[in-house]
DNA sequence: CTGAAAGCGCTTACAG
DNA sequence: CTGAAAGCGCTTACAG
């Protein structure tokens, strides 16, 4: 494909029989361009299938009206709605948005956002707890970040959306708590901040029983095992979804009943959540609203600002993986419908 | 937060006491820089934190190497394996991978991909099946664009990965036909092409028993009170995973066994597939491969070759879920060590 | 409302 | 192996 020397703004003017000026203008919308000129540059570029220059553009207006997304992994499905709303809220301040992710490796992590920023956005958003402050510190000092997550620090130089794991492990032993549970386990299989906050609100709400597991040292398995003895958990809270997941698949290989053995409660209300047999009990975090908040965030750095922080409030949305028997629905466990307001919480 | 007027190369070259020219060759790492005129320009560099300014070199240069990749949505585990193999062949070839995601709207999907060519990337790879022939060929046109995945049509002027459908669906139904299943039914929810392709090869193979169903009229449903009859199926194949764990779901709120029942064969073999209690048997393809090759025909293209086409040939993982009683490996359903190379399709 | 000039920060030939 | 010049395609003031 011989490239056939794509037009510039010149060939427009000279098509248009004004000056180059005035093409650029009439392109980028200025007021006060008469409407007989802007039609006159139009119809020049149509005819010859101008398109803007972006590098071009970008170079000359110092400015790329471009935030770089970067995402822990593109396998977690958390993340789609968080990433829709940045993206509606950019569209909206007129703000393109460029994806990356980081395959769940501190290291890629820590290289894509050297790209992104060497890309030339004006600003990132870094969903992911797994950047450590010292990398977020170096792009905050450059350009306008914003943290969505919860990693160990992050720096007073960037604004944050902060997950509140307090709360929503709260709801979640409050719950199997009111449904007449004593003995409640916590299953988890990381040391990251979002586990640990979750465990230590666990711990504190449930009375500490000791029962912690981590699957890092086959906690399913004993988790399991356990739930068969006498003083084993009849309940279990995991860190997230997708180690309730696993759980529920070993429940099923090892014929032991979720809910009637062992109520289970996930963390994310992922799709996942809903799928399930038995559906599963998960605290729900108000994503498009994280996603909205950080473009907001943006903006007003942006602006000038001061970087902020915001909590997002989580919410539990119950299933049947950990509804007692005298309060189930029907024959399925869907319960999609429940509790996916904070009008549950509190129960 | 005051940029302080990032430096140039201007500025490196003042301070290391050479020509601009030299910093710009000593930075891109040109062959024929003294090593001592290099380290002299790289510690200048490092001292005052110079960082090239992308938009310059891509206006300058006349290229980016930076290669676009428009997905679907973000929501499909299917996606992941592809884009990671296009970013391992990218970074072999020394170009950047820019994420883009069309929220599964043919609207949204065209204007990315128009935001993708307007940013400025060398080539396109357009991970969907949801892109008309014209808005393909437009982009096409203009720079290098390859297709990964089955549209209606592929303009033959952009490069193409394409999936066996046929030879998936026959491994499918072949697999179900020997496990002595005869009345086999297929469930699908699309008219894309690639469900079409599925059902044709489903018609063929099984000898077209005109048990279809269609969940956009509420196929599930019909399919599983189909199972309660008589001559109803015994089996079924549907168009992707999704619809099988629906499936799987609603067989579980109903009391219907999976497979004594019903066996159940997906497509895609995502994440999933392997999560589900009964283990989901999946056709799955060479997803990094896919990613990989369309990488490489882009690389071709950029080279002036004409486009290729590639066709990704499936295989068939055997999971609990359409594993007959007599083959079944002890207790659970996990499988996700069987069948998962080629050399199980033949059988 | 319109036009000529300078400049954004690089790279690309092209002399030395 | 090194330096001065021109140019990539825009935008931004700044006169008219």
């Amino acid at each position: 494909m011989p490239r056939p020397h794509r037009p510039t703004i010149i060939d427009v003017a000279h098509a248009a029989g004004v000056s180059k000026s005035l093409v650029s203008a009439a392109l980028r919308g200025d007021a006060g361009v008469s409407a007989d000129s802007r039609r006159l540059v139009e119809q020049a570029a149509a005819r010859l299938g101008y398109r803007t220059n972006g590098w071009a553009q970008r170079l000359a207006s110092g400015r790329s009206n471009l935030v770089g997304v970067l995402l822990t992994d593109l396998r977690n499905a958390y993340h789609t709605d968080i990433v829709n709303g940045i993206e509606d809220a950019a569209a909206e301040a007129g703000y393109g948005v460029i994806l990356s992710h980081g395959r769940n490796d501190p290291g890629i992590l820590r290289a894509r956002l050297a790209d992104l920023v060497g890309l030339g956005v004006d600003a990132v958003i870094a969903v992911t707890a797994r950047l450590g402050e010292r990398d977020l510190a170096d792009v905050a000092g450059r350009l306008p970040l914003v943290v969505v997550g919860r990693p160990a620090t992050v720096p007073d130089t960037a604004g944050w959306i902060s997950n509140d794991d307090e709360t929503g492990a709260r709801l979640a032993v409050e719950h199997l708590l009111s449904a007449g549970h004593t003995r409640i386990a916590y299953l988890y299989a990381s040391d990251r901040p979002a586990a640990v906050a979750r465990r230590d609100s666990y711990r504190a709400t449930s009375g500490a029983t000791g029962l912690e597991f981590d699957e890092r040292d086959d906690g399913i398995r004993r988790l399991v095992d356990a739930v068969r003895s006498p003083a084993g958990p009849t309940a279990v809270f995991t860190a997230n979804d997708r180690l309730a997941v696993s759980l529920l698949a070993r429940a099923a290989d090892e014929g032991i009943d979720v809910p009637g053995d062992l109520a289970v409660v996930g963390y994310d209300n992922t799709e996942l959540a809903e799928l399930m047999r038995p559906g599963l009990s998960s605290v729900d975090q108000p994503r498009e609203w994280m996603g909205r908040t950080a473009m907001r965030h943006v903006l007003s750095m942006l602006g000038g600002e001061a970087p902020q922080r915001d909590i997002a409030e989580p919410t539990l949305v119950v299933r049947a993986s950990s509804r007692s028997s005298d309060d189930r629905p029907g024959a399925g466990g869907h319960g999609a419908t429940l509790g996916s307001r904070p009008a549950r919480c509190g129960e």
